[in-house]
DNA sequence: ACCTGAACACCGTTCAAGT
DNA sequence: ACCTGAACACCGTTCAAGT
């Protein structure tokens, strides 16, 4: 990449995140490159999707939570690290608002810059969800799924300002809900 | 209302519920208007805003939700009742695409065109939650607006392509988190 | 009373013309 | 190679002018 193209690039990027982080996922792209002092087509070349521009901005956000799910796989509760992982995940999905619903249409699309990075979040869920099954502490009737549709609508609701004084608990509720406990049977 | 007048809020009403139908919520009032015959000011005339024309278009469907509930609180089992309610509840608002998240906004606006509808719908499922509770069916650490927030999040679920083969399901699972079963005390 | 559509201030996306 | 911004086809919203 050319020295001029590349600072472009960088400009772009950290006007971008300041811009998306105060006016959501859906903000306007012309004000973006207003603001980074670059003509319209200069964004379009370095992001030729909204996707591509949301993809570059949550990238290290991504990688964190994977690298995140390896480390909760050795945790001796297997009950415990799913649902840390799951928070945390939901946590990350509204890093900027309205991120969620591209990430969401992204996990049939293999042609959107966000498919690779949704894919590998729902692949870093399932692992966790396996091994909390295979412990018994999780219900057997979910699958990797049911668990990125979990986490895509709690974070979605965690998005509805009238909505996010009750994310928490009703993070809560759903994961009870996910969790087993492991009864001692009674005494025969 | 002057008869001219009146026949084109008609005409209006009928032609949005079928673009509405088509493209969502969000689709557009030029288009409406266009397809209507009629001038943009005269769609604006009879719905101020947004909001406005989509009450117009769901308010038989928030009445016979309504109806519906004082139905169920007569049933015997009061979690049937509770569950069944949600369900209907949940394909109510999603009998239009993209119609949830103005829903949500409208609960905490009270100048909106869809406030009282939604104050309302909540007022319902808390009243069928509450007596749920009163018979030991339902969680007791939840009230009418976690009500609310699931009806959202599952209705929003719901309405994203990726996410519909899931939804069912999901619905099953969190309508178990709510459902307590009433157990019989062990032998002591 | 009610209707119309031009006017204004925005978008996203493309692409010829420049360096 | 890369950048620019005009051009095109759309929005939502308002409001003077018409009947």
């Amino acid at each position: 990449m050319r020295a001029d193209a590349k600072k472009n690039y960088e400009q772009l990027l950290a006007v971008a995140r300041h811009v998306v982080t105060e006016q959501g996922a859906d903000a306007s792209l012309r004000d973006v490159a207003r603001k980074a002092g670059v003509g319209l087509g200069t964004l379009y070349r370095h992001f030729p999707t909204r996707e591509a521009l949301l993809e570059a901005l949550l990238r290290t956000k991504f990688d964190e939570s994977a690298q995140r799910a390896s480390e909760l796989e050795t945790w001796d509760n297997a009950g415990n690290a799913l649902v840390t992982w799951l928070r945390e995940a939901i946590a990350m999905t509204h890093t900027y608002r309205g991120a969620i619903a591209p990430m969401v249409a992204a996990i049939v699309d293999e042609g959107s810059a966000l498919h690779a990075s949704c894919v590998s979040l729902r692949a870093a869920g399932t692992r966790l969800l396996v091994r909390a099954q295979a412990d018994g502490v999780a219900r057997g009737d979910m699958d990797g799924n049911d668990l990125f549709a979990l986490i895509s609508a709690l974070a979605w609701l965690a998005d509805q300002p009238p909505l996010v004084p009750r994310a928490d608990h009703l993070f809560h509720v759903i994961s009870s809900a996910i969790l087993t406990d492991r009864q001692e049977p009674a005494i025969p």
